[in-house]
Parts: C-alpha cells; sequence; structure tokens
DNA sequence: CATGAATGAGCATTCATTCAT
DNA sequence: GATGAATGAATGCTCATTCAT
C-alpha cells in the first residue's frame, strides 16, 4: 500500500517522480519482453505494449531498443561489481576466492529473479546477467584477471589463463542456468558442486599451492 | 517431357535433382546468412537474395526462416550423433568416453566452422551446434544419459547427473567458442584441458573408480 | 473502350502491361498530389492512397517520393527538350529564336495541362514545367547557351547574358502561369506580348541588329 | 507581485514586454529555421529549438507553423509598402514609377537578406518577399493598379494590365533571386536592366507616352 | 513447380498538440 | 503565462506471405 507508485502523483508533490516511474516502468516492461521473446526479437511496440504510455513516449526515454536493453545490463552489472570487489577483498587464496566468486554468483542469479520466479514467470527467464552484454564482459574479463593474479607463477607454462577463465565461467553460466530452473532454488548446492569440481580440476594441473 | 530443364541443366534427367538442388542452395544460403546476420537479425529476404532463386520459390520447401534454421540445426546434429555413437562405441570406461567425447566434440566445432573460417568470416561464426536447438538439447540430453550410465552405482548419492552434465555441457560450450576465436584451432588442447579438468574435478567426489 | 488499362490483363497478355500501368498509375497520382499540396508536403502516402494499389507497392517503382518527382520533371523536360531543338533548328537570327522558343514554351504548357484542366482541376495546376527541377534547370541553361550564342559580338560588354536569361525566364514563367489561369488559354496572346516586350526592350540595348 | 520574473529579467516591469520578447524570439528563429530548413521542412519543433523556449509556450503566440509564416511575411509586405508608397508619391510618370519601383524592390531585397547573407547562409536564403504569400499577392495587386492607372487611356485596348503585371513581376523575380546569388549585391545594375529592359519593351506597344 | 509483383500488417520514429503542474 | 512530459496519429519503409502467370 505505502507502496503504489501512482504516475500523476497521488499527492506526493513531484513530476519527478512521475517520470522516474515511467522510466523504471519501461525498464520493467523491456526485462519481461526481453526475456520472452529475446532481445534480438523483442521490439520497442512489444515493450511500449507492456506498458500503460503510449508509443511516443518511449522516446523520451530511450533512444532506442538497445539504450533500453544497454541500461538493463549496466544495471545488473553494477549490482554485480560490487559483490565481486567484495569476494575479491575477502579472497587470499585462490580457493577462497573461487568458493566465494561462485557463491556470490549464485546468490546474484536467484536475487536478480526472484521477482520473475515468484510471480511465476514462463518457465526460464534467466534475466539478470546475460553473459554476452558488453557491460558483463568487462566482469569477465575482471574475473579472469583475477584469476591471472592467483594464477601467475604457480601454474605450469603450458596453461593459459583463458582457457581456465572460459571454464570457470562455462561452468558457472550452464550451472546457474540449470539451478535456476529447479525448485527449490539450491543455491548451496550449486557453490558447493561448482566450486569443488573446479579446484579440484584445477588441482590436478599442479595447482593451486595454497600460500 | 523428358528433356525438362533443370536448374543445373545438367540434363541428367531427373526433377527431383533439381529440387534437392534448390533445396540445398536455400540451405547454404541461409548458413551465410545466419553467419553474417544472426539468425535473429536475418529475414527470409536476405536468404532468398543471396541464391538464384525467386521469392516465393522459398515457400516450396520452408514454411519459414525458423524452419530453416531447424533444418541446419537438424543437418548439425544430425552430423554429429554419428560422431557420439562412436564414442559411446568405443568408450568402456568413464575417462575415456570423456576423453574422446570432448575431443568429437572439438572436431565436429572445427569441421563445421572450417568453410566459414577459411572464407575468411566476420570474427565468429559458430554455426554448427548452438546449444539451444530443440533437436541438439536430444543430444545433450544423450550425453546426459551417457554419464548416468557411467556413474550409476559409482556416485555417492548426494550428486545429480544434471549437475555434471551442466558442468561438462558448460565447459564444451564455453572452452568450444573460445577455440574457435583463436588460430591456429586448437583441438588437441582444448581437449586435453578439458577433460583433465572435469575428470580430476570428478574424482574429488570418489569416482570414477574404473571398474 | 479500347482503350482501357487493366490491372490484371484483360487478356492481352502481358505482366509487364499490369507493371507499366501500376507505375503509370503512380506517376499520375503523384502529379495531381504534386499539385494539391506541394512537392515538399505531399507524402509517399498520400500518393499511393490516391492509387488502386497498396502501401508497399510504391516501393517495387520508386525508391521515395523524391524519385517520382524526379521522374516526373525528366518527364516533363523530355518532353520539352525536342521542342527546343526544333525551334533551335529553325532559327536563324534572334528574333525568330525568341518568338518560336516562348510560343513552343506557351504551347509546352498548355498541352502539359490539358488534362488537368479539362478534369476541372482544382484552380491552378501548374504541372508540367516546375523550373526549379534539376533536369529544367539544364533546359534554362540550353536556353542561356542559345541566347549567348546570338548576343556575342552584338551586345554591348556591359550586358551580361546571365541577367539577359533571368528576364527573358521571368516573363515566361510569371506570363505563363498566368496565362493557364485564364480562359481560353491565350497561347497567341502570350506570345505575342512576351516576344515583342522582351525584343524591343532589348533593342534598347542596341541589339539585335539582324545578321 | 510587482517583482514578477520577466523574461529577461530586466525588471523593467511590464508583462506585456516579455510577452512582446517571447513574440519576437520565436519569430526571428522561425526567420533562421526557414532560411536553413524551407517553409516546408522546417517544424515546429525546429523552430521552439532555436528559442529559449518551451515547447507549450510556442501555442501561446502562434496556432501553428504556417501562422508564424505568415507573420513573417506580413512582416515583410509591412516593411515593403511604405516603400512602395513612398515610390508612388514621387512617381509622376510611367518611367520614374517602374525605375524607383523596380528600385525599391532590389533595395527591399537586399535589405531583407541582408543579416542571413552576412551570417553566411548556406546559399539561398530568401527570406522576405516571397510572392506567393497571400499578403504579397495584394502587393502585386497594387502594382497593378498602379500600373492600370499609368496605363488607362495610353494603352492600346488589346493589352490586358494583368500581362504587363505579370512580365514586370516576373522580371523582378527572377532577376532580383538572382541578384542575390551574386557578389556583390547590385542593386544599381539591376535597376538599370529591368527599368530599361521593361520600359522599352512597353514603348513598342506604343506607351508611355510622357504626359 | 518457379516466378516475382502485390499485398498489408508491422515497425521505428517524429511531430503537433494538450494539459497538469 | 510558462513549462515540458505525455499523447497518439502519421510517416517512411520493410517484410513475410500469397497468388496469378
Amino acid at each position: 500500500m505505502a507502496d503504489t507508485i501512482t504516475k500523476q502523483g497521488a499527492g506526493d508533490g513531484k513530476r519527478a517522480q512521475a517520470k522516474a516511474a515511467n522510466r523504471q516502468e519501461i525498464l520493467e516492461a523491456a526485462r519481461r519482453v526481453f526475456a520472452r521473446l529475446g532481445v534480438e526479437s523483442a521490439t520497442v511496440r512489444d515493450i511500449i505494449r507492456e506498458t500503460s504510455l503510449a508509443a511516443g513516449t518511449f522516446y523520451n526515454y530511450f533512444k532506442s531498443k538497445e539504450e533500453v536493453f544497454q541500461a538493463l545490463a549496466d544495471e545488473s552489472t553494477i549490482r554485480f561489481r560490487p559483490r565481486l570487489a567484495d569476494v575479491r577483498a575477502q579472497s587470499f587464496d585462490f580457493e577462497t576466492y573461487i568458493r566465494t566468486a561462485y557463491r556470490a554468483y549464485f546468490e546474484f542469479l536467484r536475487d536478480e529473479n526472484e521477482p520473475a520466479i515468484e510471480s511465476g514467470a514462463p518457465h526460464m527467464t534467466l534475466i539478470g546477467v546475460r553473459i554476452d552484454t558488453p557491460e558483463m564482459a568487462t566482469v569477465v574479463e575482471e574475473i579472469r584477471a583475477d584469476l591471472e593474479k592467483f594464477l601467475s607463477g604457480e601454474v605450469s607454462e603450458a596453461l593459459d589463463t583463458e582457457y581456465i577463465t572460459a571454464a570457470a565461467v562455462g561452468i558457472a553460466r550452464e550451472l546457474g542456468d540449470y539451478m535456476l530452473k529447479r525448485r527449490p532454488l539450491d543455491v548451496d548446492g550449486a557453490t558447493q558442486f561448482a566450486s569443488t569440481l573446479f579446484l579440484k580440476g584445477m588441482a590436478s594441473f599442479g595447482m593451486p599451492r595454497k600460500t
């Protein structure tokens, strides 16, 4: 109740509030539409149709579908990056980093998709991080850099950190997607499984020797 | 009558041949177009423009762009499945299965994308297997079944084969995509890395004890 | 009767005929629309609305409104240029050139606008030559060249042929527009008046001495 | 209250002044925009964008783009009419009238376009008089009346003053447009040429006998 | 069957205009 | 009066699809 956002401002006073609400409405509609149709197939009209707004209004807020997508992706990334920073801050060895990073990612996935899941989303939403997003790519790059730091000097020359990153990311992605399809959402299990598999696998390459 | 003009004018006489040729021409054009523009952005027009055929002709062979895509995906799957069958036939233990399966997949990826790569494709093509395809999903399912067979009785009750499959597939996908971007195409390296990582990782769960 | 052009080809046989008919239909509609709204204000949709064709069909024939306009202008110019060539061929002195050129222009205007006039056009049509058209500009340029040829050596150095051309063209345009508004269409009167005024006026500059 | 903030903040107190200033700002913006884009292509948005005013404010002053254009045209006419009145006042014979009228027109053209020319306008501006404006039509009508007065009784019955007016106006328009394209702006030359041509031309019809 | 022109729905986008603030 | 966001009609254009030839 206290939380409904009316468009014309029930009386709390501001024009700006309506603007923010509209922007939010568009973003949320876009989130749903992208989930349903995919970013490519979605049209601006699909999005506005999902809102209470008029066609032209969209363009008061975004220049194109891509811009909304970007905004959405940025939002996600912005929400994820501090978590990753925390992970980094509290991880002084490879194992800890991996475990907390996986946990951070799976929790993030859960949190991002919670609304969609509770509102009985179709079957799979997978909003939140879409790893192909340019902004998200930088996150992957951060992770790669982190891994490199941990692995430098440790790892036999033959290994390249890009393969390692790819493996880590692949596991996270696929397992994450899978986790989202099951009820109840088992963050602990996914974290446990991913971490152990990856760490033990890596151990076979002669690392990580705890420092 | 006997002399109807076939498309290729080869004069070998069969009407059916012309039909097959047309179908093939469309499929190949689609492959190129999908590689260039992505499946979503490509239009039927883009495809027919790439052939020597008329617009209407397309609809004698396919009902929509999606159907062509499906056909293309099926083709891929059809080409991949026998390889997987071979793998299965010659693998009597878990380790062998994993190693040969990964190799089969990376080789398949290389083979499928070779033409595109040689013709200097934009940057990433990734035709061939697109894991999200329904048909491809059945391949993944086959793999899951294979893994289950190997793991049955082996694995501590806590593990679930779906997580394991997800991890295996995630590694394959991400590593495969990555491998395709590098020159020279390093099938051996990818195979080696993926297999070892996965196998050692799995070993940590108390398996696979060679039987 | 013998002259009706049916779209689906009543039986006279050709697909090509329908195409030509459609193109013609668009051109004629455009002519009307341009006359009614002006080239700038007219929209592609205004034009197709005036035809029996569908929206998309327009683009099978023209890429844009401008292209139709160009086609229309070219048509006019193409029809006018041979007349001007005749004038040139049969005029060996300045006076003859001026008289026959003015006549040619006014006759051309009458012929171009005859259909519109007979069909009870709004009030002023003025299709036909729109002097600002790029193609028409080249006609003006031809005239300037013709005048220059006649005037070379004749005219006192102070005069510049561009002023002269401008005056000749201004008289033609304004008088022509005016002539079109009156009934009956008085080609003779306009020719007589324009020629005499211009020639006597020019005489004051010390030419043209008949050679 | 007495201290309402005026737009210019000049503080001189009059509300009316702010209004007039706004109106003026719109008019000047429109003048620029029309010069840049042409009247047809210009949009109300283009105009307000050029001012410091808000979109809605436009409609407090004008109902549409056309109305602004009209106002602009009227302004021009209003500025031109007194000049024409002067011409009339000091011309007691046909020749003087023609010469001073042409001069007045060419000077007017120069004065109106001076700002645009100095600010390095695209290539042709031709603001000021656009002869098709309804208001301008009345100016032409005045001229016609003037001519008629001078010609009454003078001219052989066969001539009609409308042809004569058309010729005079045609010369003025075309020559004026042309003059504006040349640097330096040669008002004298244009006046001289137009007057002489027209007067000598008219003389051929048996007039004007100086009275 | 192949052809390719016609169709009309659909899309992105712009714009004039209104109206709550 | 000024403001500027919202509106929705209109526009140029593309596309999948149909169908007469």
